[in-house]
RNA sequence: GGGAGUUUAGCUCAGCUGGUUCAGAGCAUCUGCCUUACAAGCAGAGGGUCGGCGGUUCGAACCCGUCAACUCCCACCA
């Protein structure tokens, strides 16, 4: 068998996923195993595949990939979200830049293309996940819209509405005029902007030439003015009270009212009151009974109630009517002001509060159950730190309002009659009946109903059960069996967005909660600590990546820059040593391979012979245990990224650089011992069989390339074997102190500026000579060493070496620099001596000895001893030089 | 304004219960090697006042206080 001179990835992964699938391996149904369940968090159906996913997918992949092996029922469910803001306004460009408006079509012909639309890039961030190596059960993919779903989903609602635990209600909402819809608390983010504030004054109706000055970051807003208000106690405006004061430009006479609200110290103490246009001004309105004047039309212009700038958007008419507020004297200044400002999640337009009739959510008649499951640990987060943050939310939780001015997703079932009654009903024809039974005169034409549609997330937050049918078929076999799902892997920013409210549906619906445990990804940012994100471009196109470098590259890139719960820097290098590990990994195959060629022999050794040639073996057994004890704890604490670091060390340094080097035949003998051979190989295939959640196609790669296989043996399906621990817990011990003097004596060889591979002759002063019986062997031949022999006697003209308390000295027939031993040999007393005082001055510290434990000052004293000891070694091969 | 988090090598981060696996890893850097698995590699090396100050303790990267810088979340001061 020939292997090429790197691994080729492309090959590999298309084939093996191919293979995955063809067997079904990740097809689940239920059966006697335990199940372990992720529902996947549904990509939007507009998205491509960007950093964010890769890092949550692999997470996943991963988790669902080790439970597999470990003999779980593994169920990873896939899907996506119809998205419906940001679904409608990608259909709403594709149609303009076809030349059509939407507000040309009827409601139906809309849907038609949106479905089009949907059905024609609905499906290619799937596609990505497969080029990815997610093993997904794609026989259960689930989108939101699906007929169930959407049927689910209204049916919630109904059932919500029919508990009072939904209403519909007048209320200040943020208002997204590109996207004309209301938008949840959520859905607005706010940005420190550097705005303006301007000082205006306005004439006092009846008082001539008197004014009273306000501060206001929205001039345009004026126009929409029906109060000032004043604190009753600030005394600088208590003659105005119950008088009236002039909007400027217009004229309108409008109240100066006093209430506690206005903050003195602010501005000039006098506050304009828009009902209509702040959420505070509207409080304020109700409570003293001011008229609402609405300046703005839906999509941000100025309205007829403006009189002025009608047409104009809000921005625009900000700068137009500066300039008539400064003609007319009413503009005293403008300052320089920094403030937040809120933009829609969405569209990123800045978001206009605004007055409408939309449906709620009453929230705090439905959070009970998540907050407490949450913070009982119920549910467990990781990182823990985010449930305060979830606490915090769910105790001052604000009503949830969910209706949408969009056509694209779950109509809202609910019907109004001429008289603007309302039918909240499953179906149309329920609606009717109801309305039918109040009015029997009534037509079922009589009844229209509501134009929009429900927020996505109203959707989403049913997925951990409808996605098994746990809704719409309660008590299915699949639903008892899947549901509570075990992990969900999420961004901590859709903790309230989805998480919280996920919670909520599944107390509310299937009495439990829907997940055991919420792990929480970072945030993928760029090297320079950048968001990333498609404006700024510096989103790398992962499918590019992919094919660069390979699949099992970027996986590795991404979890091994990828530390718990924080965010991580992304770095196209992480890329790099994803593939080099790959490469290294293809090398060591061909190195075994190449062995097998070569006709191993079979040896029957004594049980000493064989300690010392088997020592490797046993070395490599107990590092394997100890590797896998530590993998596990990694893996509970979803430390995800140190388990990998583990596995890469356990891997190349100490599979690859020793063990292999160390069982490999000495220079000029090709023969191997077919027992090495043999343990070579099962270690190999361990090794794959540990990595491969990691790194899922190179791995199943190997463990072809290793052995034939029957059908049905593949890495995929292979069970995860516990450690074996040897009886010799000192192998361990040797193993380090092996690979310390082969450190030492080739740093030795190195600064004498001796050629690796030039022979040497060996001396050692040891404490453990018995050690040498064991590792001598391999010493000698990763040091070039002729002989090694045990010595009580410094020897003259040699190289000396430490490793801990092993003392080498190297004969050589090159002849020797001893200035440059020398140097170096003081350099290293000099190290010692300071060591030395530091520890004897702690020693004669009484408190010290008197408080400290006994073991630590036991320590403390062989720290002591050993010193002193070194010092005279040393001392001694200065004189022997 | 409230809350949370972070600060350790040039960069990214470990360091879990205060003390020999405590000052670590990877990448980057430097030196020497085209050694027959691998130059996408091998063998080595250098590099740090653990953000500042103060305290507790026999002993602090770790506990406490304080200051500073950065990040995130929440919040209606126009």
């Amino acid at each position: 068998m020939t292997l090429t001179k790197t691994f080729e990835h492309q090959a590999a992964e298309a084939k093996w996923y191919q293979h995955w699938l063809d067997q079904k391996y990740f097809a689940s149904t239920p059966d006697h195993r335990d199940p372990y369940t992720i529902v996947i968090p549904p990509p939007n159906v507009t998205g491509i595949l960007h950093m964010g996913h890769c890092l949550n997918n692999t997470i996943q992949d991963i988790l669902i990939r080790r439970a597999r092996m470990l003999g779980k029922n593994a169920c990873w469910v896939p899907g996506t979200d119809h998205a419906s803001i940001a679904t409608e306004a990608k259909v709403v460009q594709m149609l303009r830049e076809r030349g059509i408006t939407k507000s040309s079509l009827s409601r139906e012909d809309f849907l038609q293309y949106a479905w089009e639309w949907k059905e024609k890039y609905g499906g290619i961030i799937l596609q990505q996940l497969k080029k990815m190596g997610c093993s997904l059960d794609w026989d259960r993919t689930t989108f939101t819209m699906d007929d169930h779903y959407y049927a689910s989903v209204i049916s919630v609602f109904n059932d919500l509405y029919k508990k009072g635990f939904i209403y519909r209600g007048k209320r200040m909402i943020n208002w997204d005029v590109k996207a004309k819809t209301a938008l949840s608390d959520e859905d607005v983010i706010f940005k420190d902007t550097q705005s303006k504030l301007y000082h205006l004054r306005y004439p006092i109706n009846g008082m001539p030439g008197e004014y009273i000055t306000i501060a206001t970051v929205r001039p345009e807003t004026i126009l929409g003015d029906t109060a000032i208000a004043v604190n009753p106690s600030d005394e600088r405006y208590t003659h105005l009270h119950g008088k009236y004061a002039l909007v400027p430009l217009i004229n309108r006479r409008i109240p100066i009212i006093a209430d506690e609200y206005v903050t003195m110290d602010f501005g000039t103490g006098a506050l304009k009151v828009t009902p209509a246009h702040d959420m505070n001004d509207y409080q304020l309105g109700q409570k003293h009974g001011l008229e609402v004047i609405d300046v703005l039309n839906d999509d941000g212009t100025l309205s007829e109630a403006a009189q002025l700038f009608i047409g104009a958007d809000r921005f625009e008419a900000r700068k137009l009517i500066i300039p008539e507020l400064e003609k007319a004297g009413n503009l005293v200044k403008i300052e320089d002001y920094p403030n937040q400002v809120g933009y829609s999640e969405r569209t990123d337009v800045v978001v206009e509060p605004r007055l409408s009739l939309q449906w709620w959510v009453d929230m705090k008649k439905i959070s009970g159950p998540a907050l407490s499951a949450v913070v009982e640990d119920e549910v467990k987060f990781y990182p823990p730190k985010f449930k305060n943050l979830y606490r915090h939310w769910m105790e001052n939780i604000k009503d949830w309002c969910i209706s949408r001015q969009l056509w694209w997703g779950h109509r809202i079932p609910a019907w109004y009659d001429a008289n603007g009654n309302v039918y909240v009903a499953e179906s149309e024809g329920v609606a009717v009946k109801e309305y039918l039974a109040k009015n029997p005169n009534g037509k079922p034409e009589d009844l229209y109903q509501d134009e929009d549609c429900l927020d996505t997330w109203f959707s989403s937050w049913l997925w951990p059960f409808e996605v098994f049918r746990g809704y719409s078929n309660p008590g299915n076999a699949d639903v008892k069996y899947y549901y509570p799902t075990q992990t969900l892997v999420t961004a901590p920013e859709i903790i309230f967005f989805w998480v919280a409210r996920m919670i909520m549906a599944g107390f509310e619906y299937k009495q439990e909660k829907p997940f055991e445990q919420v792990y929480f990804t970072g945030i993928v940012r760029d090297k320079l600590g950048r968001k990333m994100s498609k404006s700024l471009g510096n989103s790398p196109d992962l499918l590019e990546l992919i094919d660069r470098y390979g699949a099992d590259a970027v996986r590795f890139g991404i979890m091994i820059s990828s530390p718990a719960g924080n965010d991580l820097l992304w770095d196209e290098s992480s890329n790099e040593q994803g593939r080099n590990f790959s490469n290294k990994i293809w090398n060591a195959l061909k190195l075994v391979k190449m062995w097998e060629e070569r006709k191993p022999i079979s040896v029957n050794l004594a049980k000493e012979e064989a300690d010392r040639a088997y020592f490797a073996i046993h070395w490599f057994d107990a590092r394997l245990a100890q590797v896998k004890a530590e993998l596990e704890v990694a893996y509970k604490q979803f430390r995800l990224s140190e388990a990998l670091k583990t596995l890469y060390t356990l891997i190349w340094d100490d599979f690859c650089s020793w063990y292999l080097e160390w069982v490999k035949p000495a220079y000029g003998t090709e023969d191997i011992d077919a027992h090495i051979l043999e343990k070579t190989k099962t270690y190999f295939e361990e090794l794959m069989i540990m990595l491969h959640p990691f790194m899922p196609f190179i791995t199943e790669e190997i463990y072809h390339a290793l052995r034939e296989r029957k059908a049905g043996d593949d890495i995929c399906i292979a069970q995860l074997q516990p450690g074996i621990t040897t009886g010799d817990p000192s192998i361990l011990q040797y193993g380090a102190l092996l690979q310390e003097c082969i450190t030492a004596v080739r740093d030795a060889k190195n600064k004498a500026q001796l050629k690796p591979r030039e022979e040497i002759g060996l001396y050692v002063q040891t404490e453990v000579s018995a050690a040498y019986q064991l590792i001598g062997d391999i010493l000698a031949k990763q040091v070039s060493a002729i002989s090694i022999t045990v010595t009580t006697d410094a020897i003259p003209q040699s190289i000396p070496a430490m490793a801990g308390k092993e003392k080498f000295f190297i004969t050589t027939a090159t002849p020797l620099n001893t200035g440059l031993q020398k140097d170096e040999l003081v350099k290293e007393l000099d190290y010692l001596r300071g060591f030395l005082e530091s520890v004897e001055k702690k020693l004669s510290n009484e408190r010290f000895v008197q408080n400290a434990k006994p073991e630590v000052v036991d320590v403390e004293r062989k720290k002591k001893a050993d010193a002193e000891k070194k010092i005279t070694m040393l001392q001694e091969a200065l004189a022997a030089l």
